[in-house]
RNA sequence: GGGUGCUUAGCUCAGUGGUAGAGCGUCUCGUUUACACCGAGAAUGUCGGGGGUUCGAAACCCUCAGCGCCCA
């Protein structure tokens, strides 16, 4: 035919060019000037220090299938692809490489530094765009954005100022978390709390009549309590709120408070106030005028306290302190290990410190509330919408976003203070007073993270790409940065751009676990590298697996075994498509008309055409493995087991030129539908099958109304039965496979007709013959001339089943048919489907019945 | 502590009122002219426990138990 299909299927043979034809080609390539209806997904920028991951694998296979599906609809499909900045994981990297070579940046100077972070990233970061290409991504690579580009600098420049003049964003002194080795503010969500083993001790303040014991997991911060706070209902502490009693250790004398936040059931009731250490201990401390007494400096060691213990380090002095109190006998309980909830730094994992400090803050409140209702109001949805009240949880009780870092890498803030005091924040183009001199920080990497949207299609400029592709269509992430990314894009995409959502739908998946259902780790050694699956299975095998796992908002288990069960697949397609073009089938001409094709042909085409319509709706509801069951069961049974079996008698007559042509259309169709899933090996076959250019390109297949036959399906089922009976049959019966047996049918007409093709399937030699056994189902009859008595205990066997399992479905139909609740209240077409069982299985006990009487 | 989800075959999971399903695994047979990365056949479930609603419940309601996640 057009093309030719080597004898295997080798994955690594086909992927890589075609990648190439592809980028080459400009398929991938949006135009904003485009009449077509814009499609458009921002790709959720990886960390440029980071590699493909499984999770990325997952994510970007149901993107890709989703922005291929809708080129190939005819829409002006753009999938934009891009990385972020990664402020404290990419200083770290090249702080490390300073460190290998006894530097710090301090020596080497900002500029300097941020010079080499960017030789760093032309060099070695970015590596998971290679990868992507490996994946099959059909990105828009002109498009490629990265946050610490000039366009997409200057919209951070633009909505800073913005929100600032606006009174959202402001500076103050807060608790902040603080990681004392990246030595750098960090926002909640970059904290991860985990449980740690740590100590739970009571140590009693105080001296003579005035006395009390707090309960603490960090002994080390008494030495900046300012109070001692108590609940104001709590009797047990009444007559002492308003005394002063003795911090030990530190010799001061502090106020004993009484403040509704303390929870009179934990510990003993009261508790320790250290203002400048800890959240809660700062609102109430504001409350009650509690002085903030700083004991700790930036690098987690105790200082400033006035006591020997100035000068350990955070964890050290916690012990020494609980010793010099045990000393005192002030330690009056401990518990240790103590599991307790701890906060570690995302990006090292040292357990953060809170602290107080300077910073700036987003006031989130309006832009939370803006956020919330756009999804209340549906302009927004959440796929599956069971996850919406995670959303809202989050979005509705959001605490101020810190957005200051104190590092080198990322945006710097671009506010200037004046010799006298004065704030001036820029814009860009805008140039800083004469003595003014730049706030030292940078933002949050999230903060540029959230105007992707709309600062990678060109904003602030008012560009053809924004106007084209903005808001986009959909955005499809993981739940797990539901609040990292999503909500602040929602923030900022509503507050910048006037209002309009930055995405029609947000598309959420779950997370790629073990086989076992377990989190990977590299601590438990459980991790997957698709790349390395890649290498093995082919991308496509990979891509088909995940998105077959992929249930919306569902975590799923992945396993090496079923990426190999999808490389399988992608072969069984290529062999049987080499087996199809051997035989002719052909994309040629015009599909003959329907009723001139017989019922193989005519069911092919009715199923081909219930799947088409069925995925391509589930695709739409982002219901990717139910999609990718229907085409895995479509392709494998209906077309391989079952058509091409039950066309093999005609194709091999060479005498067929509508299954030839039928076949054709069916693997030409099913390639299109399956290409967004596996883009390359239905490429190969489909380029190959056709001649054409390429599938990327090619039209989305339509479901024929007027290609499904109920009665076509129909006589298929009875040819199945049958085939599985006579199959049954001769397995029980011990004959081999390849043993050809003179047979007959005695079956109406409309099931004879296929005699041919059922005895080719089950290597029966149609011919008049003296039958010594035959197969029953409904009332089509095979007999057959085993030439040797059957194997009657086989045979009963086999039949005394058949009648048990008639028996039971009889059964289960009466004691329906005879309850009258049932009869008055089932409605019509359940009761047909009853009756119809009744008497299909009544029959089928008779006359299974029959046939065991007389065998003997 | 607050929220939320889950519990279905050995494993991982579909299945939102009408005879319990898939993939992998297991067992038996098979070099049949696309494919052993295959084919044919088979086995395997009181759908977590208990109550309720209904003619009818894996599914809806209540309750208990276990597991998980998010937030504090």
């Amino acid at each position: 035919m057009s093309g030719e299909l080597a004898p295997s299927f080798t994955p690594a043979d086909i992927e890589a060019p075609l990648y190439e034809k592809w980028v080459n080609a400009g398929y991938f390539k949006a135009d904003s000037t485009s009449a077509k209806p814009a499609f458009t997904i921002v790709i959720p920028p990886p960390n440029v220090t980071g590699s493909l991951h499984i999770g990325h694998a997952l994510d970007h296979t149901l993107q890709d299938a989703l922005v291929r599906m809708k080129r190939m609809k005819g829409f002006e499909a753009l999938w934009l692809p891009g990385m972020d900045h990664a402020g404290i994981a990419t200083q770290n990297v090249v702080e490390k490489q300073l460190a290998a070579q006894g530097l710090t940046r301090h020596e080497v100077g900002r500029d300097e530094f941020i010079k080499k972070v960017w030789e760093w990233k032309s060099e070695s970061g970015g590596v998971i765009l290679d990868q992507m290409r490996r994946l099959g991504d059909s990105v828009d690579w002109s498009r490629e954005a990265f946050t610490m580009d000039a366009g997409l600098s200057s919209a951070v420049l633009t909505i800073f100022k913005r929100l600032y003049d606006q009174g959202l964003i402001y500076r103050a002194e807060r608790i902040i978390n603080w990681c004392p080795r990246c030595l750098t503010a960090l926002s909640d969500i970059e904290v991860d709390h985990q449980d740690d083993s740590g100590e739970f001790v009571q140590v009693l303040y105080g001296e003579g009549e005035i006395q009390i014991t707090v309960a603490t997991t960090r002994a080390e911060t008494m030495l900046g309590d300012g109070a001692v706070a108590v609940h104001p209902d709590d009797v047990r502490y009444q007559h002492l709120v308003g005394k002063q009693v003795l911090l030990p250790l530190a010799n001061r004398y502090i106020p004993i408070i009484a403040d509704e936040l303390v929870e009179m059931e934990f510990g003993t009731g009261a508790v320790k106030v250290t203002a400048a250490h800890d959240p809660n201990d700062f609102e109430m401390a504001m409350r009650h005028n509690v002085p903030f007494v700083v004991i700790m400096n930036e690098h987690g060691v105790m200082a400033g306290s006035g006591t020997r213990f100035d000068g350990m380090d955070r964890f050290d002095a916690r012990r020494e302190v609980v010793e010099a109190l045990r000393a005192q006998g002030r330690i009056m309980e401990e518990k240790r290990p103590y599991i307790h909830a701890v906060g570690h730094c995302s990006r090292c994992d040292i357990t953060v410190e809170p602290r107080l400090s300077k910073q700036w803050f987003v006031k989130v409140a309006p832009l939370a509330k803006a956020a919330g209702d756009a999804v209340r109001d549906a302009r927004v949805k959440i796929e599956p919408h069971e996850l919406a009240p995670r959303y809202f949880d989050w979005i509705d009780n959001m605490h101020d976003w810190c957005i200051s870092r104190q590092l080198w890498w990322g945006h710097r803030i671009p506010v200037w203070y004046g010799p006298n005091g004065e704030v001036r924040v820029l814009g860009p183009g805008d140039n800083p007073p004469d003595g003014y001199i730049q706030d030292p920080d940078v933002l949050d990497t999230w903060f540029s993270s959230a105007l992707w949207p709309f600062s990678t299609l060109g904003w602030p400029v008012q560009s053809d790409d924004l106007s084209k592709f903005y808001p986009t269509s959909v955005l499809v992430t993981g739940y797990d940065i539901l609040f990292f990314w999503v909500a602040r894009m929602m923030m900022f995409g509503l507050f910048a751009m006037d209002g309009v959502q930055p995405f029609h739908t947000i598309a959420l998946h779950g997370l790629v676990r073990d086989q076992f259902g377990k989190k990977m780790s590299k601590s438990k050694g459980n991790t997957i590298d698709p790349i390395e699956f890649m290498d093995k299975y082919g991308a496509d095998a990979l891509r088909f697996t995940l998105a077959r796992g992929a249930n919306p908002g569902k975590d799923q288990a992945l396993a090496e075994d079923w990426v190999g069960g999808s490389r399988n697949f992608a072969t069984k397609l290529w062999n049987a498509t080499r087996f199809a073009m051997m035989n002719g089938a052909t994309t040629q001409g015009d599909l003959p008309r329907i009723d001139s094709l017989n019922a193989i042909d005519k069911w092919i085409l009715s199923r081909l055409s219930e799947v088409i319509s069925e995925v391509d709706s589930l695709l739409e509801e982002y219901e990717f493995a139910r999609a990718c069951e229907l085409m895995y069961h479509f392709a494998w049974d209906d077309l391989c087991d079952w058509y091409l079996e039950l066309s093999k008698e005609s194709l091999a007559s060479g005498q067929s030129p509508q299954t030839q042509r039928v076949l054709g259309y069916v693997l030409d169709h099913l390639f299109r539908l399956m290409h967004p899933i596996m883009p390359f090996v239905t490429e190969s076959m489909w380029c190959a099958l056709t001649g054409q250019e390429s599938l990327v390109i090619a039209d989305w297949p339509k479901a024929q109304s007027a290609h499904v036959d109920k009665r076509a399906e129909k006589i298929i089922t009875q040819l199945q039965e049958i085939i599985t009976d006579v199959r049954r049959f001769r397995n029980e019966q011990g004959i081999k496979t390849s043993q050809r047996i003179p047979a007959r049918f005695i079956a109406p007409g409309h099931i004879d007709e296929y005699a041919s093709a059922m005895a080719f399937v089950l290597r029966l030699d149609l011919t008049e013959i003296t039958p010594s056994a035959h197969c029953e189902v409904g009332v089509v009859r095979v007999e057959f001339d085993l030439t040797r008595a059957i194997d009657v205990g086989a045979e009963r066997a086999r039949l005394e089943k058949d009648l048990a399992s008639a028996n039971k479905d009889k059964q289960t139909a009466q004691v329906k048919l005879d309850n009258q609740g049932f009869m008055a209240k089932a409605p019509q077409s359940v009761l047909d489907e009853i009756r119809e069982r009744l008497a299909r299985t009544t029959a089928d006990i008779e006359r299974i019945s029959s046939q065991l009487s007389k065998l003997t």
